[in-house]
DNA sequence: ATGGCTCTTGCAAAGAGA
């Protein structure tokens, strides 16, 4: 099996890039974030014409996040709340962060966790809040599928060797210390990071700022992660980074990373 | 560098992203 995951920056702005990119790619699940539209609007009939079936939750203008499916998935839900309790949830599913289904008993996890602003701010604690809950909800699906699978755009950088220049970052959103405390008490859960099984250097990032020239020069972050549960793990035989995309004109800032199980 | 660049809304300029 074959999952992508990638942060489109506006699936009606990226439209073709990703068509385009899903049939020279013919992954079996595409994973997007920041779609950045409402259900009745998302572009569904070009991914249909490519024969998939896309899984939507979207809003207006920010957020959202969809599964593009080559076969038909089951147990398919958006939000906290299809989960948890909601007094657990509280506000955190007006959002549009997360869906999920399951394909051939593979329960797959789609995330958009929430950038934060700036450390301290009240989207920080949001941040931190939304991850705690994450959590719990990775736990609950964990006992229900062994073969669990979670992936987006995390935006934290867990480890220095994530960032293009670690010196002076702790209080940098993305890769303070909290961020990176919250992200690997969720991964205790039994979850492991998947692309360094394969790569251990430094200089491989999924994110690179639109300003500065920051991708020719390669200052990037990465942030978009794909985390497996130990029985996939195991079964794992790459984990890339398709930067091609990010060479196009009028791209999205982020790239696609890909999984093989 | 309280920036830079790109997106959305909605028609100008501001908020959000990371």
């Amino acid at each position: 099996m074959k999952i992508a995951t990638w942060n489109v920056n506006s699936i009606r702005t990226r439209l073709e890039h990703v068509t385009n990119w899903l049939q020279a790619n013919p992954v079996d699940v595409l994973c997007l974030q920041e779609t950045k539209v409402i259900d009745q609007d998302f572009p569904a009939q070009p991914f249909q014409e490519l024969g998939y079936s896309p899984y939507i939750s979207g809003q207006k203008s920010y957020n959202g996040v969809a599964l593009i499916s080559r076969q038909p998935l089951d147990s398919v839900s958006s939000g906290f709340a299809a989960v948890l309790d909601a007094d657990a949830v509280g506000d955190l599913d007006e959002q549009k962060r997360v869906i999920t289904g399951v394909l051939d008993g593979v329960r797959i996890v789609n995330l958009y966790v929430p950038n934060g602003s700036s450390v301290g701010s009240e989207k920080y604690e949001y941040k931190l809040r939304w991850l705690g809950v994450l959590k719990t909800y990775l736990t609950a699906l964990l006992e229900q599928s062994p073969g669990l699978t979670v992936c987006g755009d995390f935006n934290i950088a867990l480890e220095d060797r994530d960032i293009y220049d670690a010196n002076g970052k702790e209080k940098h959103i993305m890769s303070s210390e909290a961020e990176r405390q919250a992200l690997r008490q969720v991964l205790e859960v039994g979850l492991a990071d998947v692309f360094r099984k394969f790569t251990e250097e430094t200089g491989h990032y999924s994110w690179w700022d639109y300003r500065a020239a920051s991708f020719r020069r390669n200052l990037g972050w990465r942030i978009d992660h794909h985390y497996l549960s130990p029985q996939l793990y195991d079964r794992a035989t790459s984990c890339v980074i398709d930067v091609e995309p990010r060479k196009l004109e009028k791209p999205s800032d982020h790239t696609p990373v890909i999984v093989e199980f």
